[in-house]
DNA sequence: GATTTCAGCATCTCTAGACAAGCTGAAATC
DNA sequence: GATTTCAGCTTGTCTAGAGATGCTGAAATC
């Protein structure tokens, strides 16, 4: 009884992965047709359903393409495939997260509260949220763990006179999240957003995302403004490049 | 023999539809169980493969899980559905693109050389690129044409400097567009990106488009710097919010 | 009460067929 | 030579089964 990872793995992703395989290795070029149904059907032994499976495994990965009464194709200009997240949908950023990825179906987000609290900020911060020196904001951070792996370090600075007094930092925030709270407040933020490709600095935020420094990482700097055009919030995060977040979605 | 729309659907089709309507209408919501194979081969009185085609299209689309031996359910955060792009892949731009969409398939995206020409700029964006007065900057305009419909305007400025006597601003700038073109003279670009929610502003761009001014578009801002620091380009696109794209991809 | 066992139900994989529908190129026709 | 027809290929849809595998909750056991 070895815990061997494919102890009986389906014949269609055998087959798949063989085709995959075949792609990388280049042994099939954009543009080039794939073996066919017929073709998998007996080269494998297998039943015209189970060699249909495996064609749409890369279908559905955007891989292949197959066209009707002609055969299947590889895609001349297919997605780049990553190791990390696809999509990313969550309207409900604090109380738990689905995350989905054509690669490897549905995975687990988590959102950890690490610590949240009000204090003065870093003068450039504080510039951004247009606070004047002494006024002070709430600062909470949080990681986000991507099935058991730390991938996110976000650390969000709203202005204090917003927030005394609501539930926007609780950690479980309730449907649709702080932009939702912000919403009830009467903030229906628009956030500007920077993606900086950079590499992991050395310190404490290495070691909580378990990165050794100088490993490539994106860093996201999110702002968002509130229709009078305050700014409501300020978040700073850095994100491990393999897992990279493709979509998120702030909208209720 | 009239042209109906949906002359013979397919089955699973239209169970997928189905269910899918019930989803929007909020019959089934998030969490929620889902009728599972051996239900629909009942209610519709379809084989077993069939009703899982029906489910799996679904889950494709990211709207619903299934979970082995209990059932399928509907997905407590799904994806925003949209009637756009749920991908696009281009590591060739300027010389034709394929885009593929979980849920409609491929897709045509073609992208037109409106204009190019080598002109002073407008003194924020001189800015911008690091040019002193007098400098001028090649400006390419493109417009991005997605199954016959243009949906994105782009207008991108380079360095004089940078690109006299190169083929960066070819129509088709050959497999891996501008940024492998700026990588073969020595600048590798990182970009920092601004994606700003706005509405389509009166004139020239609006018409190019064929939107109505104030229809919903993304204005997106990219400043690409070498790693020296030099800004390479700065691009500034005006892009159809419903056709948004989600994942491009620069790099070779 | 706490633990273990297990029947029942669900999805997952796979088979061996069948017909429909779209495309291609060669043969037949004009 | 130009056009049309059509056989033969392809993928698309669908059937009616089968066993494997994973999960759950209730019953049996400790």
């Amino acid at each position: 009884m070895t815990s061997s990872p494919r102890a009986t793995q389906p014949k269609y992703q055998r087959i798949a992965e063989d085709l995959k395989r075949d792609i990388d290795s280049g042994r099939y070029r954009p543009g080039d047709r794939l073996p066919g149904e017929n073709d998998l059907m007996v080269t494998y032994g297998v039943a015209r359903m189970t060699a249909r499976q495996a064609l749409g495994v890369l279908q559905t990965e955007g891989i292949a393409e197959a066209r009707k009464g002609v055969g299947v194709f590889v895609r001349e200009f297919r997605p780049i495939r990553r190791r990390g997240i696809q999509r990313l949908s969550g309207r409900n950023w604090g109380s738990g997260f689905s995350v989905w990825s054509t690669d490897i179906g549905p995975r687990d987000l988590t959102v950890d509260q690490l610590t949240v609290a009000e204090r003065e900020v870093p003068e450039e911060i504080a510039a951004v949220l247009g606070l004047k020196t002494g006024e002070s904001a709430c600062v909470r951070s949080r990681r986000f763990v991507l099935d058991g792996k730390p991938v996110l370090l976000s650390e969000s600075y709203l202005p204090a006179a917003l927030v005394t007094g609501t539930r926007i930092t609780d950690p479980d925030t309730g449907p649709g999240g702080t932009y939702a709270r912000l919403a009830e407040l009467g903030h229906k933020p628009v956030h500007f957003q920077e993606h900086i490709r950079s590499r992991m600095p050395a310190g404490d935020e290495a070691e909580r995302l378990a990165l050794a420094p100088g490993t490539p990482v994106f860093l996201v700097h999110r702002t968002a403004f509130a229709e009078d055009g305050q700014v409501v919030e300020f978040n700073a995060m850095v994100l491990d490049s393999s897992a990279y977040i493709l979509e998120y979605d702030f909208d209720a």
